[in-house]
DNA sequence: ACGGGTTCCACC
DNA sequence: TGGTGGAAC
């Protein structure tokens, strides 16, 4: 749960950006002929349609909810188009939606410190703007607003009776009484709708917003009104949109909590909330909680904006549902190896653009056995120091599935019945790392230095980019254990290992895909018309993936990859940081953002229309190609020796990981200059980060002078 | 036979 | 810690 924290500095301007049905958007980017039509993206349609993840306004209109499956929206309503999630080794592939969500947050970080809560959510904390702005170019001086502010919601101002649109928001807005708090809202919405603006303009996206003193009014605030509108918080207006509010809406109360609250002492709203003290609060759900409701139920929130970018770990992973669950070995460590693969290139990315490195591994799974009751088993999520490189990732995510398996089966068998007839399946496969810190140094004289330190270096593949290759995964204990595993063939495992059905498993995608537009298609004149081509679009070719051996031949696998190592890592073209890179827009002006779809419908230019649009239709080619599936019976061995190579010396090594923000940077001038030089390049984007927020003021933006819509291109 | 795939967090 | 459970999008 949240930890409380008492308020900080007070008045602060915090701003939730929120992606409209941002999935929906992604696709109706790349798909133009989408826009407008009621849409939904779904993921798998072989089953029922596929499961709805992302569904247009244009579509809710209809019921069509999340949690509906593709046949049941085309029930509610049979023109809606259905969109499917692109597939890479036989899973979802989300890398296009985080691309687009990082176009986004590169917009918006030029603004104040800024914070990726979510594929499609960031929060803003801007503060220090808004009071620059206040004090340089309050809104009172301004001679024009404009119209998308001016379409704000104010909470506490009674729209009714808003006659002329935007001439009540105006007037709060420009109010020269107001308090201090209020008026740095005020400069926060302005700002706020020109961030929307200008990510419409650069992505095409539109979002809503929420701007208020904390994260979590703005939150709440940025729900209210959708899509593509915003909405303000003044302190005055709190309770009044408190505390009606069901419970179960405040963030963190839409579980067990939240339920707990209604059954354990009958709160059904915020306002019922109140009547409980603190104490009274801390008593039932411990001190931090206690303390975070009874101060959530008022709205106040020390939660700050973090200032991160970037994600804090990757994962990947599948479920198996019903007849997918995975019922050999073989199948296992072959999507083991899909997900790793996956997460590799993931990491590589990580590293090639953001310079950072990941530490830890961690698989987790979910098993189910068969024939008893009592299903579901509990899997122990497992990690390990983690190595670079598809095969070393590959090798250890198996290790660490073997050794999780192991202990469960060793309770198990301490288990007096579950002898005899039953089997194993697994329904969830998952890998992730974590532990991601700034790689010390991109560059090589640091490295250097430490290397030819480096007491025992024992291959030259100890590192890949500077990353140790050679810690070992713990895990598995001894081989006794692995010989009682063995010993049981005949049980529990057996049965599990032997199994022959394997008819539930998916083929492997050959292909996968890439987002190759993104901003660089910013403001291409579409036309719905255009014959938005045959887009079969196959970037196979282009791909240096890694000659994986297929997987689930044998049990030399492993040996096969270490013999390969390091030679297999493929590099992903990224079109991440690409932000600064794009052209001018030749876009008049800033209208509203209503009116913007509408101007962008112009006859298409027949050059722009020539670049494949690369939305990669994979689903219609859905290959139904049976992927060779022939596992053997090979794995009975195969899962003792994995088990058997766990556990070395994996403590051993030092690496060196540093934090940039505990460098003492008086260290720094002793170095030699070299490495001076490269620890201030690496320093500088903490520092950067700083200077970012001063950037330039705001009074650029919307100065007196300009009079209308502005055509900033800045 | 299912909302799937992620990500983050608090807690022990 | 590492691992678990919960919550959210």
């Amino acid at each position: 749960m949240p930890v409380a924290r008492p308020e900080p500095s007070d008045a602060r301007v915090i701003a939730l950006i929120d992606m409209d049905c941002f999935y929906v958007q992604v696709e109706q980017r790349r798909q133009p002929q989408l826009r407008g039509l009621p849409t939904a993206v779904v993921q798998y349609n072989s089953w029922k349609g596929g499961g709805l993840i992302a569904i247009s306004y244009e579509a809710r209109k209809y019921g069509v909810n999340r949690s509906m499956r593709g046949d049941e929206a085309k029930k509610l309503c049979p023109e809606i188009q259905l969109v499917q999630v692109p597939v890479a080794r036989g899973k979802a592939d989300l890398n296009l939606y985080r691309n687009a969500g990082s176009e986004v947050v590169a917009i918006l970080a030029r603004k104040g410190r800024c914070e990726r809560a979510s594929i499609d959510e960031v929060y803003l904390d801007l503060t220090d703007v808004a009071e620059a702005m206040l004090s340089e170019n309050p809104p009172e001086k301004l001679e024009a607003i404009d119209e998308e502010t001016l379409k704000s919601h104010i909470l506490g101002l009674d729209e009714e009776v808003d006659k002329q649109k935007g001439e009540l928001a105006r007037e709060w807005l420009c109010r020269s009484n107001a308090s201090q708090q209020d008026k740095l809202l005020a400069c926060g919405a302005i700002i706020v709708a020109e961030l929307r603006m200008q990510v419409l303009r650069e992505t095409e996206f539109t979002c809503s917003a929420g701007i208020a003193h904390n994260k979590m009014l703005a939150k709440l605030a940025s729900s209210m009104n959708k899509p593509s509108q915003q909405t303000v918080v003044p302190s005055s207006a709190v309770k009044g949109m408190l505390d009606p509010l069901p419970i179960k809406k405040m963030k963190q109360l839409g579980g067990k909590l939240g339920s707990s609250l209604q059954s354990d002492l009958g709160i059904s709203t915020v306002g019922d909330l109140l009547k409980f003290s603190e104490e009274k609060l801390q008593e039932h759900y411990g001190t931090n909680t206690g303390t975070w409701l009874w101060n959530i139920a008022r709205g106040i929130s020390g939660d700050e904006v973090e200032g991160r970018l970037l994600p804090k770990s990757h994962g990947c992973g599948k479920n198996f549902a019903g007849p997918q669950a995975l019922k050999t070995l073989a199948s296992v460590e072959s999507w083991l190896k899909d997900l790793c693969e996956e997460l590799s290139e993931r990491l590589q990315s990580d590293l090639d653009q953001n310079k950072r490195v990941a530490h830890t591994l961690t698989l987790h799974a979910t098993i189910y056995k068969t024939n008893d009751t009592d299903q579901l088993k509990k899997f122990p999520s497992k990690s390990c120091p983690l190595r670079y490189g598809t095969p070393k990732l590959q090798e250890d995510a198996l290790k660490l599935f073997n050794s999780g398996l192991r202990e469960v089966l060793d309770l198990q068998r301490a288990d007096i019945q579950g002898t005899s007839k039953s089997a194993w399946v697994v329904t969830h496969l998952s890998v992730s790392a974590g532990k991601i810190l700034a790689k010390p140094s991109g560059t090589h004289s640091i490295l250097r230095f430490f290397h030819s330190h480096e007491s025992s270096s024992s291959s030259k593949e100890q590192t890949y980019n500077g990353i140790d290759q050679n810690s070992v995964p713990s895990g598995g204990e001894n081989q006794v254990v692995v010989n009682e595993v063995e010993a049981n063939k005949k049980t529990t495992i057996n049965n599990y290992v032997n199994s022959s059905s394997i008819q539930g498993e998916q083929q492997k995608e050959t292909s996968y895909h890439k987002d190759t537009n993104s901003i660089l298609r910013f403001f291409h004149n579409r036309d719905p018309s255009c014959p938005s081509q045959e887009q079969t679009y196959n970037e196979i070719s282009q791909n240096s993936m890694p000659s994986v051996p297929s997987g689930s031949e044998n049990q030399m696998a492993a040996d096969q990859a270490e013999a390969k190592k390091g030679t297999m890592i493929s590099h992903v073209k990224s079109n991440l940081a690409r932000g600064e890179t794009q052209k001018e827009t030749t876009q008049k002006g800033s209208g509203p953002i209503l009116r913007f779809f509408q101007a962008q419908r112009a006859p298409c230019t027949s050059s722009e229309n020539a670049v494949p649009s690369t939305s990669g239709t994979e689903h219609e080619q859905e290959s139904d190609r049976v992927s060779a599936h022939e596992e053997s019976q090979k794995e009975k061995v195969e899962i003792n020796d994995n088990m058997n190579s766990l556990h070395h010396d994996e403590h051993r090594r030092k690496r060196w990981s540093l934090n940039p923000e505990e460098i003492d940077t008086s260290v720094i001038d002793e170095l030699p200059p070299e490495i001076q030089r490269e620890i201030r390049v690496w320093l500088q984007p903490i520092k950067r980060a700083k200077a970012a927020q001063r950037g330039p003021s705001i009074a650029d933006y919307f100065s007196p002078a300009k009079k209308g819509p502005q055509s900033h291109n800045s």
